[in-house]
RNA sequence: GGGUGGUUAGCUCAGCCGGUUAGAGCGCCUGCCUCACAUGCAGGAGGUCGCAGGUUCGAGUCCUGCACCGCCCACCA
């Protein structure tokens, strides 16, 4: 960051980093400015909204990146969406709350410190669980903040004061404090199931961080003799497990099987005996109809073996090797037991057939392993009761998602909410704080014990494994604010209003988050989520590392500028789904801040430094009145003055869409309405109409006007493109500026600019200038020719209007002068365009341009067209062609031929139109 | 299997309660270095709104069905 002294040192009034009376350069630089406001911002304390008493406060909790992250662009959408919402909130008073911070993310981060360690040659094991436990906490004090830098490139405007990290002493008191109460409650178990394992990380998954992957496997056909020369055959998709099986399972109403319920199955390459037993789960369409069943490797087995009393064996390892139970295969690989296995089935003659079959396969979702449903010892909370407030709240408006179709989503998601699995078998984490004494108590604590509360032994050993990593993060929106103290913070800042984040996390996260907020405050902690779209490149895939097609934000913020990033990204973010980005797109952000660098570079050149800006008059009842009243005192009106009033009109317009796109959260609307008024209006229009307005009687108005425009419109773009507008906006005027810094001005309301019979007229004029514009693109004019514009208008009322602006349309349509007449002229190669209301402009030819020498030039052209036709559709007819060059240069030479149509068509109309009627 | 989003210009997308001639940005073509900006200005070309029905005076817009693409969920091994 840069010193933020040399702004700081400036005097009221006298902005320092542009030079009086303008800014500098033809070209906007981010490159020096971005850091020093952003340090004199945090600098004065704008981002740390006091606690206590005061106004409204507004809180949007980030998502805590993962500690070991660097910013990507999701993250850079996301918080650039939060900071909009909270930037527009604190301008608009509120004390607004943008409370940052980072998550230990458990596997994650293990993982990355354990590859770290390998390339050292060492693993976890060599160095201990308290030395390796030391050693993540080295690498986070290390990399840790990085993340938080590359949001301060940004221009995130949070509170870092109050930032927070999932292992955080304050934090993990929560986390505490959470699990006892739970416990307590008789909310979390421990137990044995069947559990997603990831066979790489060593550890249990919760069903979400198993993601499902749809894959083509095998499902193979086995034969399990019966006594007496019969067998069944069953399918499977692990043969492996097989090893495994206690039991065979058919459907009690099952006739082809009705006879062998009860009697018992031979599991070939093992011997064992397999009870056959009927059991409503099994699917008499299924495959053959009848079903090995693994207890010690499947969920649904594991329920028929519960159901039936059926043996478990567990043949794997955790690391998914085979085990002993496997007898000869022990030692080997999974997926090599797999092979070795269907080659002794079909040795032995077991193996029926193999068929392909599409099914999903869970995979670590952070690994990409292929995770095994595993049977083991682990912690889980039970989510129904949890689930309930948190369904009612969505369905009773008390949370709100937008898009609103999310809602279903989550309720679906929590009526069929399933237990969780909390506890992991790694080491970077909170430690579960239960703990058994030597004779067996077994309780968990708050504070680390010093002897069992029942019998005071002092012989105590706490579980070894740690939390899910989300189950700190799901009480981020009140553990940060210090809870379960009853803090101010807590007090003034919770419940949180808004929070923003990807689809991805709504289950991880949103619905945890919801459950936990009841169960622990007994309220919502949020009234919205807004839920956007993920980042994909060009070719719609995700960005991610491993595809190497991510476009890295702070490549953009070198390039083009924080604000360039900023806005193109909110722009491109339609509501709620995948915004597709090229590294391209950054560009139309960066001319944009260009566009408004060089607008009120051309205002400053046009205001003199001392001059004293009186604000523009709201529009009075009968400014605004009938056709009649306005009219007639339109006539009393100079004639810039239906322009100053119609960019006023327009930024009114512009704040209340502004206003109503921010409170539906269509953000990126928001800022498209900006960028629509200042580029089309403001520049288009209204910088070029006063280009002659400033030297008219009333030119001192207009530089208000001039003035008020350029000024609002930042205030209204602030909270998109922070660092530009502040920029900008220090170097206005100081009687234009209440505040000290444009952060904390007062976001603008509409202020009574109602002007439609001018914005009528206006629009009117827009549209004759463009048809005289056309007429002469059209006759292909060379620029320095002059020659009179004529405007018909049958109505008297309306010749009398335009003649008023009439010096005006001349210019902006490059006219020697507009002749207002009752009806146009015809005949004499005078050509017509309709604009509406019975208005028509027309130019006679001979005075734009020298007819034979046009109607020459034109004559040529077609003929050239003619020619370039005529070998494009000789080559569409070439069978050979056609069938031999790549497509896409069929493709363009077909387009090519209907592009050339229509210019032909085009030209013959010119033509025809050079001839006098 | 269930759910859900999409299909509109060459590309990426708007299009809200059904209502003028379907829009924007990028790209493309033509002409301009006009003293705020060539990161710009002006003009222009380009669309059977996925397909088929239906409702309606009127349909990108509402309804039904279909197709394709995507995402989420799911205990048929």
């Amino acid at each position: 960051m840069t010193d933020p002294s040399p702004a700081t040192e400036r005097a009221p009034g006298q902005p320092a980093a542009p030079p009086p009376g303008g800014l500098p350069g033809r070209r906007y630089d981010p490159s020096a400015l971005e850091g020093r406001w952003y340090a004199l911002w945090r600098g004065r304390g704008y981002f740390h909204p006091p606690a206590g008493e005061g106004p409204d406060p507004y809180t949007i909790v980030i998502p805590p990146p993962n500690v070991t992250g660097v910013l990507h662009m999701g993250h850079a959408l996301n918080t650039t969406l939060q900071d909009v919402l909270v930037r527009q909130r604190r301008m608009a008073g509120h004390r607004a709350l943008y409370l940052p911070g980072t998550d230990h993310a458990g596997i994650a981060t293990q993982n990355v410190v354990e590859r770290e360690l390998a390339d050292e040659g060492l693993s976890r094991d060599d160095l201990g669980r308290e030395a390796f436990v030391d050693r993540v906490w080295a690498w986070r004090e290390k990399y840790g903040d990085e993340i938080y830098d590359q949001l301060m490139q940004l221009g995130i405007s949070c509170d870092w004061e109050r930032a927070r990290f999932t292992m955080d002493p304050g934090l993990s008191r929560a986390v505490r404090e959470v699990f006892v109460r739970l416990y307590d409650d008789g909310l979390v178990y421990r137990g044995k199931y069947i559990i997603h394992w990831c066979p790489r990380c060593g550890t249990a998954l919760s069903d979400e961080e198993a993601e499902k992957h749809d894959t083509t496997g095998r499902l193979y056909y086995v034969r399990y003799p019966v006594h007496g020369g019969i067998h069944v055959v069953v399918a499977t998709t692990r043969p492996e497990t097989m090893l495994g099986d206690t039991g065979v399972a058919v459907h009690p109403d099952d006739p082809r099987f009705r006879d062998l319920v009860g009697r018992t199955a031979v599991l070939p390459l093992v011997g064992r005996a397999l009870p056959i037993v009927a059991d409503d789960f099994v699917d008499p369409q299924f495959g053959t109809g009848a079903v090995k069943v693994t207890p010690a490797h499947d969920p649904n087995d594991f329920w028929i073996g519960e159901r039936h009393g059926l043996e478990r064996v567990n043949v794997l390892n955790p690391d998914a090797t085979m085990n002993e139970a496997a007898g000869r295969f022990a030692g080997l690989d999974r997926f090599e037991a797999r092979r070795q296995i269907v080659a002794a089935l079909e040795e032995e003659g077991y193996l029926e057939k193999v068929e392909d079959h599409a099914h999903a396969v869970g995979r670590c979702y952070r690994c990409g392993t292929v995770v095994e449903p595993y049977l083991s010892d682990q912690w889980f909370v039970r989510m129904k009761p949890l689930a309930e407030p948190a369904l009612a709240a969505a369905r009773d408006g008390t949370l709100r998602f937008t898009p609103q179709r999310w809602t279903k989503v989550y309720e679906h998601w929590l009526e069929n909410v399933r237990d969780w699995c909390i506890s992991r078998q790694i080491w970077w984490g909170h430690r579960i704080p239960v703990w058994t004494c030597g004779r067996g108590h077994v309780f968990a604590a708050r504070e680390d014990p010093d002897r069992c509360p029942e019998c005071g032994s002092a012989e105590l050993q706490q579980e070894t494994d740690v939390l899910d990593t989300w189950f700190s993060a799901w009480l981020w929106p009140f553990s940060t604010l210090g809870w379960p103290d009853e803090t101010e913070d807590l007090a003034t800042f919770y419940p949180t209003q808004t929070l923003v984040t990807g689809a991805e996390i709504l289950f991880f996260w949103v619905a945890r988050m919801v459950m936990a907020g009841y169960y622990c405050t007994g309220r919502c902690p949020f009234t919205d989520v807004v839920i956007h779209g993920t980042v994909r490149d060009e070719r719609g895939r995700r960005m991610s590392k491993s595809l190497g097609n991510g476009i890295d934000p702070r490549e953009v913020i070198a390039e083009h500028g924080a604000d360039a990033l900023r806005f193109t990204l909110v722009t491109a973010a339609p509501t709620g789904t995948d915004l597709q980005l090229a590294p391209d797109h950054f560009i139309a952000g960066r001319n944009f801040a260009n566009k408004l660098w060089n607008a009120a570079r051309f205002v400053f050149l046009n205001v003199p430094e001392s001059f004293a800006p009186s604000p523009p008059e709201k529009a009075r009842p009968e400014d605004a009145g009938t056709d009649g009243a306005g009219a007639d005192r339109e006539t009393a009106g100079d004639e810039q003055e239906a322009v100053d009033r119609w960019i006023l009109h327009r930024l009114d317009e512009t704040t209340r869409a502004v206003d109503a796109s921010l409170a539906a959260f269509r953000i990126g609307d928001a800022a498209g309405a900006i960028y629509s008024f200042l580029w089309h209006d403001y520049c288009d229009w209204y910088i070029e109409w006063c280009k002659a307005g400033l030297d008219r009687p009333h030119g001192d108005r207009t530089r208000s006007v001039l003035l008020t425009g350029l000024e609002r419109s930042l205030r209204l773009l602030h909270p998109f493109m922070p660092f530009i507008t502040e920029e900008i906006w220090q170097a206005l005027p100081a009687p234009l500026r209440a505040a000290e810094s444009i952060m904390i001005e007062e976001w603008p309301g509409p202020a009574g600019w109602d002007y439609p019979e001018e914005a009528g007229r206006v629009a009117l004029m827009q549209e004759i200038i463009g048809r005289a514009r056309n007429l002469r693109a059209e006759y292909g004019v060379p620029p320095g020719r002059r020659a009179p514009l004529i405007v018909a208008a049958a109505e008297p009322k309306a010749r009398e209007e335009l003649a008023r602006h009439a010096a005006d349309i001349a210019r902006l349509a490059g006219a020697s002068e507009t002749r207002v007449v009752p009806d146009t002229p015809r005949g004499d190669g005078t050509v017509v365009q309709v604009v509406r209301g019975g208005i028509e402009v027309a130019v006679r030819l001979a005075d734009l341009v020298d007819v034979d020498k046009e109607r020459e030039r034109l004559t040529s052209e077609i003929r050239r067209t003619e020619a370039l036709l005529g070998s494009t559709r000789h080559k569409l007819a070439d069978r050979e062609f056609i069938a031999r060059a790549p497509d896409e240069v069929v493709e363009r030479e077909r387009r090519k031929a209907v592009d050339l149509e229509g210019a032909l068509e085009r030209l013959n109309d010119l033509v025809a139109a050079l001839e006098p009627r």
